[in-house]
RNA sequence: UGGGGCGUCGCCAAGCGGUAAGGCACUGGGUUUUGAUCUCAGUAUGCGCAGGUUCGAAUCCUGCCGCCCCAGCCA
């Protein structure tokens, strides 16, 4: 991570550790935690919290605990539990010596609640699910005591004993911590901290155990535990706090960390619900968590996104309590600054149209030497073959120019192929149906790394030479949802109905420069004039090359043809026209 | 209509009683063998609304309005 990227951001939260250094409020130490369930993938919403808990540690020299909240074994998976582990590393940060697991506490978990019980503050309640829900009360309305509120401490002992011994079935009996059944708080109304789980193996305690806590009994105990000073969540959880504070309060816990709430991350055009990023990959809507086209860590890590480019996005978009939609060019912008900054150039056809340079000796070739970066030098050069046929995209001729603007080439026109000559496209060749198939151009020799005399060439296009080009598939991406708030539209419609059916495109005939042919999967390149690609991870050993599109190029040109477009000034040129993600 | 939050430019976001930072987006100019990059300039007499306190208010007070969250044996 470079220096320039730490150390900078303020925001409230830092103020208040600030303050609380100042005063030396937990004796200078700063100890963050980054509490993920293993029910799922990692998404952008939850770069944010790792790019502020480790964030916060690293700035603050303190530490960041990797802490897998792993207290509802119907859910988790190991899988995830090792995916969570491979992201945030791939996202720069480090927990040290090893990840902690909520169910590394179980045990003394189970002891605070046998001291609970002994205090008088916890029951066992035999109620129903649905009972304890009816006795809850509502919103406006108080709850009632459960008749089972008032058990001697001396039976809630045993029963609990006997919870744990396997006596129960499932739902037959819960402990309930002993708060207030009429507070305004609904989450202090006699909250269940145990439940009963038979027939489930924990991916981390196996069989061991048919009792497993509830968050609010589990969270703040495992901060106190490990001697976290700051335990940062999302706003959902400020009501919790009341009950963070209770339980820790109640059981005198020599460490009582401070819980602060922000609000989370909600990124237009895509869904921060892990929920329905499941749904999506249960039932095949995508190819899996790392689909390119999710907003998961591992998606955006296949397609191609820097992990720099994600933390300088977690700077960008702040942290606050307020409400907040971010745009995706945020991210876009990101990204692309890294991609700018980072990726070596080279050159790619995506939709071939072939050119023959008439005026170049039949048989004959040239290699030229090119750079990898047009403003760093110290990436180096490459060898490019140039030769007698060659294809451009066919998006860059017309046969006649549409308006004064357009410089690409033109039927008895010329065009500045990017990095050779200066070439004039003097015959048009087409199929029976009036296709155009075949370009028959000259070139001007003279014009090798030389401006042409007496005339100026504005336009510069990419090419590649026919003979030696690579075939390759390549895969162009596009939003995976087209409303705004796919979860939250006022439409009524659910949020998969607001799917982007066009979000894959598959170009399968697209012809890249030799140099790309032993292209490292997850390097990103810059294929000029076309965007950021990389060779995927999935992929690239069996079949023979598959770039994914990582983000389009700014194109202006695009802007002011949809707008000529939407005011008639000129039919369609471009039947593809880029279009940021 | 209970409780907890939040409202500063299209989108994020500084600001913490002394006269509205910055980023993204957008618009216009310059450079350019990527219509990229880079660069220059422009963009809130205004801080949800209404009162009040003050020499002075986005910042303090009062009252409204709007939006979000909470009734899992999920986290």
């Amino acid at each position: 991570m470079s220096d320039n990227e730490t150390s900078r951001s303020s925001n409230f939260i830092r103020q208040i550790i600030d303050e609380d250094l100042k005063t030396n409020k937990n004796n200078g130490r700063v100890v963050t935690r980054f509490p993920p369930e293993p029910n799922g993938y990692l998404h952008i919403g939850h770069a944010k919290s790792i790019c502020l808990n480790f964030g916060v540690a690293q700035d603050y020299t303190g530490s960041c605990h990797l802490r897998f909240d792993d207290t509802n074994p119907n859910k988790e998976d190991s899988e995830f539990v090792q995916a969570i582990q491979d992201d945030v590393r791939w996202l720069g940060f480090d927990w040290g010596e090893q990840p902690y697991f909520a169910s590394d506490y179980f045990q003394q978990l189970h002891d605070y609640a046998v001291q609970l019980i002994n205090m008088g503050k916890a029951y066992v309640c035999d109620l129903s699910a649905e009972e304890v829900r009816e006795y809850r009360g509502t919103l406006t309305e108080p709850g009632r005591n459960s008749p089972f509120r008032d058990r001697r401490v001396a039976e809630n002992l045993d029963l609990f004993a006997r919870m744990r011994a396997g006596e129960f079935e499932n739902g037959t009996k819960v402990l309930r911590a002993k708060i207030d059944m009429a507070s305004p708080n609904i989450n202090l109304r006699d909250p269940t901290i145990y439940r009963i789980r038979h027939g489930v193996v924990h991916h981390q305690t196996g069989a061991e155990w048919c009792l497993y806590p509830m968050y609010d009994f589990t969270h703040c105990l495992s901060d106190a535990i490990e001697g976290i000073t700051h335990s940062l969540c999302t706003l959902e959880f400020e009501d919790h706090r009341p009950l963070y504070d209770w339980f820790l309060d109640t059981l005198g816990t020599d460490c009582h960390p401070q819980q602060i709430e922000f609000s989370r991350l909600s990124l237009q055009y895509t869904l921060t619900s892990k929920r329905k990023l499941t749904e999506l990959v249960n039932e095949k809507l995508v190819e899996g968590w790392d689909d390119p086209r999710m907003p998961t860590i591992a998606g955006m890590r296949r397609r191609g996104y820097p992990p720099a480019a994600i933390r300088e996005f977690c700077h960008r978009i702040g942290v606050t309590k307020s409400g907040n939609s971010v745009e995706m060019g945020v991210l876009e912008s990101c990204v692309r600054d890294e991609l700018n900054a980072h990726a070596e150039r080279r050159m790619a056809v995506l939709r071939p149209l072939k050119v023959t340079i008439e005026s170049y000796p039949e048989g004959s070739g040239e290699m030229l030497v090119v750079s990898n970066h047009p403003q760093d030098e110290s990436m180096g050069t490459r060898e490019i073959p140039f030769s007698r046929e060659l294809y451009i995209d066919r998006n860059d001729f017309l046969e006649v120019a549409p308006n004064k603007k357009f410089k690409r080439l033109v039927s008895g026109g010329e065009v500045r192929l990017r990095n050779a000559y200066v070439i004039r496209c003097d015959e048009i060749i087409k199929d029976a149906a009036g296709n155009i198939v075949e370009l028959r151009c000259s070139h001007d020799p003279e014009t090798l790394g030389a401006a042409p005399e007496g005339r100026k060439v504005k336009g510069v296009i990419h090419w590649v030479s026919a003979p030696h080009a690579l075939t390759a598939e390549v895969r162009l991406y596009d939003r995976l949802f087209n409303h705004p708030a796919p979860d939250a539209s006022k439409d009524g419609k659910n949020f998969r109905e607001h799917l982007n059916l066009e979000s894959l495109e598959i170009v399968t005939t697209c012809y890249l420069e030799p140099s790309l042919e032993h292209a490292k999967q997850g390097k990103v390149y810059q294929f000029e004039r076309e965007g950021y690609f990389c060779r995927d991870s999935h992929s690239a050993e069996q079949r023979s090359l598959i770039f994914n599109r990582t983000m389009t190029l700014r194109d202006s040109w695009a802007k002011i043809e949809s707008a000529n477009m939407h005011s008639g000034v000129l039919g369609g040129v471009n039947k593809h026209p880029r279009r940021s993600q």
